[in-house]
Parts: structure tokens; C-alpha cells; sequence
DNA sequence: CATCATCATTTGACTAGTCAAGTTAAGAGG
DNA sequence: CCTCTTAACTTGACTAGTCAAATGATGATG
């Protein structure tokens, strides 16, 4: 009852592996007090700021609401500062995530890359790596079917 | 600035792309008014009926609470019937959704499809699927510490 | 038979996100 | 100065999910 093409398949085993990881991410982080969709905002913020909140939403694939209500949550939790400036509010890090960034981002890099270093030899990381890059681009590029 | 190990690299192409796709394929099943996450919850029920909640959970990577409120949204749609059966509850698609499916299931295998075929050629298909499996598998693994 | 243990499922309080309609802040034109 | 447009952001109603505590259903035991 295979009627499965190999395509399927491989869309499968990413959805699958990515919704894992993403839990046991979550998990790791705990400690941090963090989730890992923050994380992951935290850390664009922190290359890019200071940004606008339509800047970040770009970056992190999410839309603009999705994006002003995590920022309404870290904000909250006093992980970030955000400003009328002109028409457009700059979002930059307090000290609090600073901090807490320069701890927590050497231990989730080491998490992340664990669960290719343990399988895979370098080769066929740089090899998963080509082929996930070429997909990836190629489905951004139908997102906008106008251009 | 690049502090980054191939791995973290990866798991990024990864999240970002699965993102997308899936955001994508949301807006591909809105014509069979369908979610994603409603179609792969349908195709599990659809090839394993009948099976009980706690087995779908766990073919969906979802906790029992998750799946609860899924299949509450299922039913009220008339997609699903649930009857008490012995301590469990059972699943059974209705004709609506098997109608459905078998119009839905070849165009949304086709619509997965098309993000790899379009991109890769047979031979990297079966690598990026074979590469996925190992990293999965390991995965899968390393959530059962205790064994 | 009442209570107890044990699965299976539900539910309350949350995070994270979507879409679409509603605000808000500036600048432009009458 | 007032209205109009537009870009940036927020918000209401919803899906999808988490965790942990509560509820249901059944069988076992004193």
C-alpha cells in the first residue's frame, strides 16, 4: 500500500524530526527559562539590533501579529525594550538577556549540532546541508509567484 | 561574526524550511478546507482505523492532550466518529472525510512532492531521505534515555 | 459492595502562531 | 488647520500544541 513518491516521504521525516527536536529543544532550554521559538528572537534581536518589529518578522518567518505578540511576552518578561521611534518601534535586548544569552547560546549550539554530529561524518553534513539550502531557496522563491 | 557549527546551520535550514512549507501547505489544502496538520492527523486515522488516541498520538508525535483537542475539532467538523469502547475510545473516519481524502490525498502527495523534485534529481532525493532517516532514528533514540 | 489502582481521556492555563479588521503616527494636499 | 493616505503595529477570534491536574471507566481486593 506504498503510494508514497520518495518526496513525500522525505517531506514526512523533516516535519517529523523537526517537531521532535523542537520539543526536546524546548526541554533543554528549561533551564534558560526560555522557549525555543524565544531563543530563536532573542537571537536574531541580538545580531540585528537594534531592528524594527517588521525587520524581525521577516527574519524569523512569522507574520507581524505573530511577531508583536511574542515581543508583547519578552517584553513582559523584561528580555527586551521597545521604543516609538518615528513611525516604527526599535526593539533592542536588556542586560537580563544579554546575560542570559551568553550562556544559554554556546550550550544550544552544542544541543543543535549534536543532533547531526553524533550520526553524520562532515561530508554528508555539508552534503545535507547543499541539499536542504537548494530546497529551502527554491520554496521561497515560488512563495512569491508575482516576481 | 560566524560562530556557527555546520550543525547549527542545518538545524536552522531546517526549522526555517518546514516553517514555510508548512505555512504553504496550509494555504494549498484551504481549497478542501483543511489544515496540515488536520490532513496528516486523517491520513494516520485513515490508513491505521480503527486505533485508539493513544496510539494516533503517538504516530503524530503529539501529547494525549494535544490529540484530544484535535479530534474534538475533527468531530464537530463531522470528520471523525469516537465511541467509548472498553476504556478507550475508538476512531473511525466518516464518509466525508474518506470523500475528502480521496480527492485530497494525490494532490497534496503531488504539492509535497513538487518542493524536492523540482530541485533535486533521484540520487540526491535518496540521499537527503536517507540522511534525514539516520538523524531521526538517533533522535527518536536519544528521547528514551532510560533504555 | 466500597474503595483503590490504573489506564485513557479531558480540561484549565499557557505559548505560538494565523488572518483580517482596527489603531496610530506622520506627512501631503486642499 | 483638517482630512486622507499609508506604513507599522495591535487585537479579536481561531488553530495547534504543551504540561499537569482532574475525570471516567474498569477491574481487583479487603
Amino acid at each position: 500500500m506504498r503510494n508514497n513518491t520518495m518526496g513525500s516521504l522525505i517531506w514526512l521525516r523533516l516535519m517529523r524530526f523537526t517537531n521532535q527536536s523542537n520539543q526536546m529543544s524546548n526541554d533543554f532550554l528549561k533551564r534558560f527559562d526560555l522557549t525555543t521559538a524565544q531563543f530563536d528572537v532573542l537571537m536574531q534581536i541580538r545580531i540585528y539590533q537594534p531592528l524594527t518589529q517588521s525587520e524581525l518578522a521577516e527574519k524569523v518567518t512569522v507574520t507581524q501579529g505573530g511577531i508583536s505578540r511574542m515581543l508583547a511576552r519578552l517584553e513582559k518578561e523584561n528580555y527586551i525594550v521597545r521604543k516609538q521611534d518615528w513611525k516604527t518601534k526599535t526593539i533592542n535586548l536588556t542586560a537580563k538577556a544579554e546575560a542570559i544569552l551568553d550562556q544559554a547560546m554556546p550550550e544550544q549550539l552544542a544541543f543543535q549540532t549534536s543532533f547531526f554530529d553524533d550520526v553524520l561524518d562532515e561530508e554528508e553534513q555539508k552534503t545535507l546541508y547543499k541539499l536542504m539550502t537548494r530546497v529551502h531557496k527554491y520554496s521561497q522563491k515560488r512563495e512569491l509567484p508575482s516576481e
